[in-house]
DNA sequence: CGCACTAGTTATAAAACTAGTGCGGTGCTTTATT
């Protein structure tokens, strides 16, 4: 069958979007892929499409439960109903069920953690496989190392002689996390297919303020003079409650998300802004995979992200329907070492991992030995997977390794806010990049912001207090 | 490390200092007990 036939008959589309074509027609032909495209380019068609085409099942392995949930929902709504996600939303029964049943879908879902774990792997082993999909595939880089070693330990399932092609997707990318990509899912030859991150309707604007107060100041005027709608990215779940508090207090509806809340809240809270019911979101970095909104205006950073591939993938949720967006970052000197405390606080020190070795060696249980070395569940969980690979001097050395990677990111980032350069530049180049055009309204390097075009209408203003946000904070507390 | 917050001190009344303390992101899974 005709590929623009299969397009348009069973996705309604008349074209591709660039870069699809070829994706699609290497996985047809069998071959190990990654596809970097910016966010809102169609990735899903890619895996949907050849999926028709091609004989057995395409496993998926997604990061998280809601997206998986989301995905299935999205393929039931074109009629699929060979579709099944396994997680630990399924009760006991469902999950036996879904298990037993594995041959009968087209379409199965899954987390590194579960794809990873023993009796599904023999289930899958007996499975016709077409292809596996790895959804967001940074994943990998950000997540393997230090948190999720599942991610990591994926290696072992793909190194097997005769295995189904795999399609790596993923936003964002640099070479080091393509080199990741490529050497934790073992893809061999693989074709690189590339589109530009550059996203031309974003401004990038860095602002240094002094203090927390100084920014708070700063973004309850910028909320009261500027259109949503946008996300504020806060550095813990505690600000991300309180300074949604504050917004809020000016009238303007607002919510905070963060991980310390419900599964449903969280869902509910996406939905709500998705639908414009929201106007501002409050957020830690749990917030962004997964949301399908093209109009948000503004991403405001209260904090320094700690990688450039964060901060270029927080920034590109928004202007996805290609209309001018802003991306502002308040920066002060001390974020730093506050940034540095939150990404060493979870890895061990030499003393730890050397403790902890000789209470496994002694024969104590992982948990114990765990508490006793001081270690957090997530750094026990790391040390394990490393001491699967290496003897002890190796797991010091990487988690040195580990480190350093770290602190590398850490200072692209602060050269990045301290740029006197273009800043568009100064963050592509991080990707091997240039912008693709130039515009009018780069980046405050460039150009004095222009903010005419979200300057709110004087009727929308008059929604918002008069009072300002100490004033009003007074009164509640007095 | 830096910050917000609390309890105690000062010195004679209320508020202003100080020292001590707690807290800080990302998510999958799942066992046995209430």
């Amino acid at each position: 069958m005709n590929l623009q036939q299969v397009l348009h008959e069973k996705f309604g589309y008349s074209s591709f979007r660039p870069g699809q074509e070829d994706v699609i027609r290497h996985i047809l032909g069998g071959r190990d892929t990654a596809a970097i495209f910016p966010t809102g380019m169609g990735k899903s068609l890619c895996y949907q499409l050849p999926a028709y085409l091609m004989k057995g099942a395409v496993i998926i392995v997604s990061p998280l439960v809601a997206l998986m949930e989301d995905q299935v929902a999205n393929l039931r709504k074109t009629k699929e109903k060979r579709v099944v996600a396994i997680n630990s939303f399924l009760s006991r029964q469902e999950k036996d069920l879904a298990l037993s049943t594995l041959h009968s879908y087209k379409f199965i879902f899954l987390s590194p953690e579960m794809l990873m774990q023993p009796h599904v792997q023999q289930l899958i082993e007996q499975l016709e496989i077409a292809f596996y999909v790895i959804d967001e595939a940074h994943c990998i880089s950000e997540w393997g190392f230090d948190f999720r070693p599942d991610y990591l330990r994926m290696k072992d399932l793909f190194s097997t002689e005769h295995r189904a092609p795999i399609l790596a997707l993923t936003a964002t990318a640099n070479d080091q996390v393509i080199s990741d990509i490529a050497s934790y899912l073992n893809l061999r030859n693989p074709h690189i297919e590339r589109q530009p991150i550059d996203r031309p309707a974003i401004s990038y604007r860095v602002l240094h303020l002094e203090n927390q107060l100084a920014k708070t100041d700063w973004i309850v005027d910028r909320l009261a003079t500027t259109r949503g709608p946008g996300i504020i990215y806060v550095a813990s779940r505690k600000r991300a409650d309180e300074l949604a508090a504050i917004i809020r207090e000016n009238g303007i509806r607002t919510a905070s998300y963060h991980g310390g809340k419900e599964q449903d809240e969280r869902s509910i809270i996406q939905e709500q802004f998705v639908q414009g019911e929201l106007e501002w979101i409050c957020a830690t970095n749990a917030f962004g995979m997964g949301i399908h909104k093209n109009d948000i205006r503004q991403i405001i950073h209260e904090h320094l992200p700690a990688t450039p591939s964060a901060y270029i993938q927080e920034v590109g949720r928004a202007g996805r329907d290609g209309k001018k967006a802003a991306a502002i970052l308040l920066y002060s000197e001390r974020d730093i070492e506050k940034l540095k405390f939150i990404i060493y606080e979870d890895l061990p020190d030499e003393q730890q991992i050397r403790y902890y070795h000789t209470l496994l060696q002694t024969g104590e249980s992982v948990k114990t030995a765990a508490e006793q070395a001081g270690l957090s569940e997530v750094a026990a969980r790391l040390l394990d997977y490393y001491f699967e690979q290496f003897d002890e001097r190796h797991v010091i050395q990487q988690m040195q390794n580990i480190i350093e990677v770290k602190e590398r990111q850490i200072r692209e980032m602060q050269k990045y806010v301290k740029s006197e350069g273009c800043l568009r530049k100064q963050l592509l180049s991080y990707f091997g990049e240039k912008p693709v055009v130039s515009t009018d309204d780069c980046c405050s390097q460039c150009a004095v912001p222009d903010d005419s075009w979200l300057m709110k209408t004087k009727i929308e203003e008059n929604h918002s207090s008069e009072l300002n946000w100490k004033e009003r904070l007074h009164q509640l507390l007095g």
